[in-house]
DNA sequence: ATCCTCTTTCAGTAAATACTGAAAGTTCAT
DNA sequence: ATGAACTTTCAGTATTTACTGAAAGAGGAT
């Protein structure tokens, strides 16, 4: 039988290839998902190299994606004392990543996607015409819907996770 | 000054487009995205003929998108009484869209997820070393949170608008 | 100042994804 | 059975997106 060592990595090869499957149909590139789905099981922090290794990538998508990793939050950079090289370390705490990920769609995508509804909004403002008027209500529901999904997303972001936990047993209740 | 019917074509066509960018960074494709923004805006129902000359798109490329659309529940087909001829309908309520696609991405997407974590849990039940216990406890975080998750979606997409309003009323309070 | 180690950029290329247009399929009226 | 009106499919192509690898940059150490 094959030992623990050898099954431990496929698993782990597993998760990090459906991890990336997941990552892109979300619209996330499917290395950075994967890099992602390496570091968060990695018993260590990695450098570049062990990534570009691992996932057999070249160092320059290695680069590219472990730094847009960190400008999501999701990974951070570590140094270790006498060595000049980065290694990176994935935060680990489901709810955390969460909270992170919910942040930065909402400043990268909600928030400008509000901006057009609210111009569009204003554009039709005083439009007499029954297509008119239509289009500003449904600009306007729209709008309302998402201004508010967005404040739900604060909310639940910057709740600690024992909280959410708490909540979360209310509204199943 | 120009006349209300040209402005408010301008602000759909705005709408069209930046719905179109958005669902791209959603994942969706963004034709897909933009033919939704152009029904829900719709006075009447349209065709696919009208569909690709809005668009000025092509047959093939309007007849894939508004089937997928209806296979994700966001549009429907009818049919007007002596025309041989499909015309197609947005659901213009922005809660029952949510509902909809909170539906249709649980099912094609969070389902199959976690049926990996699954997978990768059993796959390292029994492990002993330190790695292959901390890897079992991600895999069950992981699962816990996106099955709790998606608990929470069918929840949600289960309740009427008018109970979803009473409980972010309860959830902001 | 030169070399070494590591990071960053980016032009060129590969891969994935989406689109076109024409042909084949379907349905119904005559 | 033929044809008109429409829908569906799909091979070929275009567009977009992601990746590579090499060169340039940055920051010490000697």
């Amino acid at each position: 039988m094959k030992n623990e060592l050898i099954k431990l990595q496929e698993a782990r090869d597993e998760f990090v290839t459906q991890w990336g499957i997941m990552g892109a149909q979300w619209g996330i590139n499917r290395t950075m998902a994967q890099i992602h789905a390496l570091l968060m099981t990695a018993p260590e922090v990695m450098s570049t190299d062990e990534v570009m290794e691992a996932l057999e990538i070249s160092r320059g998508n290695a680069h590219t994606n472990l730094k847009d990793l960190v400008s999501w939050g999701l990974i951070r950079i570590v140094t270790k004392k006498g060595e000049r090289k980065e290694f990176f370390e994935a935060e680990k705490d489901v709810w955390e990543i969460f909270r992170r990920v919910a942040r930065e769609r909402k400043r990268r995508e909600i928030e400008p996607a509000l901006e057009t509804l609210r111009n569009c909004k204003a554009a039709s403002d005083e439009m007499e015409s029954p297509e008119g008027k239509a289009f500003y209500e449904q600009m306007e529901q729209l709008e309302d819907f998402v201004s508010f999904a967005s404040k739900m997303g604060d909310r639940v972001a910057s709740m600690q996770h024992g909280k959410a936990i708490k909540l979360a047993m209310k509204f199943f209740s």
